[in-house]
DNA sequence: TCTACGATCTTT
DNA sequence: AAGATCGTAGAT
């Protein structure tokens, strides 16, 4: 099958989520008119991951993490950023993976567009532009991503080699979950924020 | 109700 | 280094 042409099946999301996590680099994410490919991304446990939005179990926002995988949870973040993530695995196990940074395959006049005009880099690398360019909001919470007509998730092209790292922005969590190393990018992509942190897997 | 703060981004 | 900006969770 070729890159861009096959909407991504359920059953991909019913496996670990760091599993999950890698296998979304490469793929792509369409909306409308916009196209692009994963480059970056954050793995979220259950429960137990104290880094987690389901930490505190099941509440109003974080209720499609409880679902089954293969649909989007959507939140606000700093009453203005729009992060997308992934649900994985089966349901009631809370899983997510966060969509971190993008490279622009298609549509890229209507992101520059929503971006304010920006370019190179800084156009896609960090969640919260990611939301922004697919055009996101918290409508599409709980978003059946294999559903065609919406927010898809297509086959794309595999990465040649991943980079591991320590999640951004959990400060918060214990010890042991702040040092998982649940951050995975495309190696050599430009697509891709806190770059000095990140080391090839093995 | 009230309060504190966040899986961020931009400009200074 | 700090401001923007508001929904959420936990406290009152």
């Amino acid at each position: 099958m070729r890159p861009g042409t096959g909407l991504i099946s359920p059953q991909f999301f019913l496996r670990p989520v760091a599993e999950v996590a890698r296998d979304l680099l490469g793929q792509h994410l369409s909306h409308e008119k916009v196209g692009l490919r994963i480059t970056e991304v954050e793995a979220y446990g259950g429960s137990s991951d104290s880094a987690s939005h389901a930490r505190m179990g099941r509440t109003a926002r974080n209720a499609p993490m409880w679902e089954a995988g293969g649909r989007a949870y959507i939140f606000l973040c700093y009453g203005m950023h729009h992060m997308l993530n992934l649900v994985a695995g089966p349901a009631g196990e809370a899983a997510a993976v966060l969509i971190r940074s993008c490279e622009p395959v298609a549509g890229l006049e209507t992101i520059r567009d929503r971006r304010g005009g920006m370019d190179g880099p800084a156009l896609l690398t960090g969640p919260g532009k990611v939301a922004q360019a697919l055009g996101l909001d918290r409508s599409f919470n709980g978003h059946l991503l294999h559903e065609p007509g919406g927010l898809e998730l297509h086959t794309g092209e595999h990465p040649r080699a991943i980079l591991a790292g320590v999640r951004v922005g959990i400060d918060y969590a214990q010890p042991g979950d702040r040092e998982a190393l649940l951050r995975f990018a495309i190696a050599d992509s430009p697509w891709v924020t806190h770059r000095t942190s990140l080391r090839p897997m093995r």
